[in-house]
DNA sequence: GACATAATGGGAACACGTTCCACTTCGAGA
DNA sequence: TCTCGAAGTGGAACGTGTTCCCATTATGTC
């Protein structure tokens, strides 16, 4: 338990260990962007990440921790492939909806992941409480980080106008997911919510 | 299927058949108000409601479906209980945040009630379109009336507008069932959204 | 190198949503 | 009243998430 390297954050322990992980979020990863929250089945991942069920188990107790935590790598990516490039816009509002907008294309590319991804942070419960954290804490950031590139601080407003802003792209996620509006309206309910909400 | 009465709205056909079906959904807001949505077993529920499984699957194709019917009967009666009342508030902002408070509270009086039927909301796919759109239809009216009690007609940027704070509210439901905040703090972070978004 | 401990593999078993089927009951029209 | 089709009953059975068990293999210690 208490082996060598912890370079990043959590005790995850050998590399071996790490590279298990890897595989298993890359096994979610393709399903999912394949055949959507249905075709991540446990015993499908686990085969095609070469692993036994139980071992599937133990790195991720359930399958919305599984994809809660592949939803939290894909932020990850997103969040430092955002951080090397200017945002384009004048105003706070135009860099986030440039933000929405490019992740939203990027998710749109791929409906079934999308679907996956976003079911499966809406069903969590509290047991996936931390992951679920590091998803919002990602999300909120990118979009504070979009109003303001140039400030390392926020303040408190507009932590809260971020936290509404994340809950209408949530929402509107959850809209186009459950069929009751097309990824254009769901954008367009998105630019004109950024519009509404930040200044 | 043609039979006599339809007085009401939909081919709900016979008596019997709302009887049946309106205890069916009585089973199913006692068990999800006793153990939420895990204890909402479709078994369970047929057992409670004197029906066979395969009635209970002929009346609701799934147990989501059976879960957001709830959820849209309960959406009716709160509306037709705002209804009934003046909604305490001088600005649409401040009915709106009434509206909202009191929604909740009677939510947060039963959290197990309140985590399935989000839950299931969260967790609908297409199939349950239907179902879904009637329960936004509702939720977008009861904030629209909100703002405007004395307006029959309202312009597409209340509507706009009332899909924000609906969306805010489903966000803050999420948040409190997946542990991620207390009713408190969701409470706060509707009424601070209201604030940035109503006027 | 031998050992203790933890991690993994393989697979059976269980729970619950869902489907299916054979049989019975109900209700409306002849 | 009789008949026929639709609706309901009871229960078996299937799929997938989840748990459990134990033999086997890695990992770190002496």
């Amino acid at each position: 338990m208490l082996s060598s390297s912890a370079p990043t954050s959590e005790s995850l322990g050998s590399s071996a260990r790490r590279e298990r992980r890897e595989r298993i979020l890359d096994a979610t990863i393709a399903l999912a962007s394949h055949g959507g929250f249905d075709a991540v089945q446990m015993r499908a991942v686990a085969d095609r990440a070469d692993v036994a069920l139980g071992t599937l188990y133990r790195y991720f107790p359930s399958k919305i921790h599984l994809l809660v935590a592949a939803l939290a790598r894909e932020f990850e990516r997103t969040e430092s492939a955002l951080g090397a490039s200017r945002i384009e816009g004048d105003t706070p509002a135009d860099r986030v909806v440039t933000v929405l907008r490019w992740t939203t294309s990027g998710l749109e590319d791929d409906p079934h992941l999308t679907e996956a991804l976003t079911r499966a942070f809406m069903f969590a419960d509290r047991s996936v409480a931390t992951e679920i954290r590091l998803v919002a804490r990602l999300l909120t950031r990118i979009v504070t980080n979009a109003m303001h590139p140039d400030r390392d601080e926020v303040d408190d407003e507009d932590v809260a106008i971020a936290r509404v802003v994340g809950d209408v792209w949530l929402a509107s996620l959850v809209g186009c997911v459950t069929g009751r509006s097309t990824t254009a309206e769901a954008v367009a309910h998105m630019e004109r919510a950024v519009r509404l909400i930040v200044r």
